[in-house]
DNA sequence: ATACTTGTTCGTAAATTACCGAACAAATGT
DNA sequence: ACATTTGTTCGGTAATTTACGAACAAGTAT
């Protein structure tokens, strides 16, 4: 996992967000909390059919990779895009996706 | 792996475009391919710190995803990107990218 | 015909991922 | 105090991924 040479950070960095979008579900939550500012799991849960442990590991997964972030809120946890690792990932796929006009 | 509620077509197949980008390798194998057209296995190999068959599992997975294909020549494989899946994939993540303004 | 180059496939091992239900922790309501 | 709601963590299992070297197939050169 030590690629020193070659590949470059921001390759890394971007198969790191990528690998994170790499699953349905997740992709839903991430294009829900791009949409609107913020969610409750509670919600997702209704609305996906999968288990709330397994949701609440793919949440994990996303504010692992630093996506998204969540926040407690009385017995809640309010989940939000994480903006500035948002704003990273966005200026790297922008960049790789417009490469060919350079 | 069958969401057919609440989970969109589109957001499968973005997730099934991340997830073959969800590796440093296929990330760097991409990005060569969007600037320069095209590219022979050889020359990843002599550059990239991993075995030939190694290499190839992951140009085989970038293939499945139909981000790329190869073309045998001679007794070389010349690979390029797959211009119709890369034009999709390139229009579904800049919609998704440019959500927060909708 | 034989050797070499090139890249895929095979077999295998180790690590990671995905999923579930049960158990748990923490806050809220009664 | 006790029950309820909410969400995470734990334990376990099955599937997938990543990696390697060896073996193989196919083309090229001698």
């Amino acid at each position: 996992m030590n690629y020193k040479s070659v590949i470059s950070e921001k390759q890394k960095r971007m198969a790191r967000f990528a690998k994170a979008m790499g699953h349905p579900v997740r992709m839903y939550v991430l294009e829900l909390l791009s949409k609107q500012s913020c969610c409750y799991s509670g919600n997702l849960s209704d609305d996906l059919p999968i288990a709330k442990s397994t949701l609440s590991q793919h949440l994990k997964e996303l504010k692992d990779a630093g996506l998204i972030q969540g926040e407690i809120e009385g017995p809640k946890v309010k989940y939000c895009i994480n903006k500035d690792n948002w704003a990273d990932a966005r200026e790297l796929f922008m960049q790789f996706l417009n490469q060919e006009n350079q």
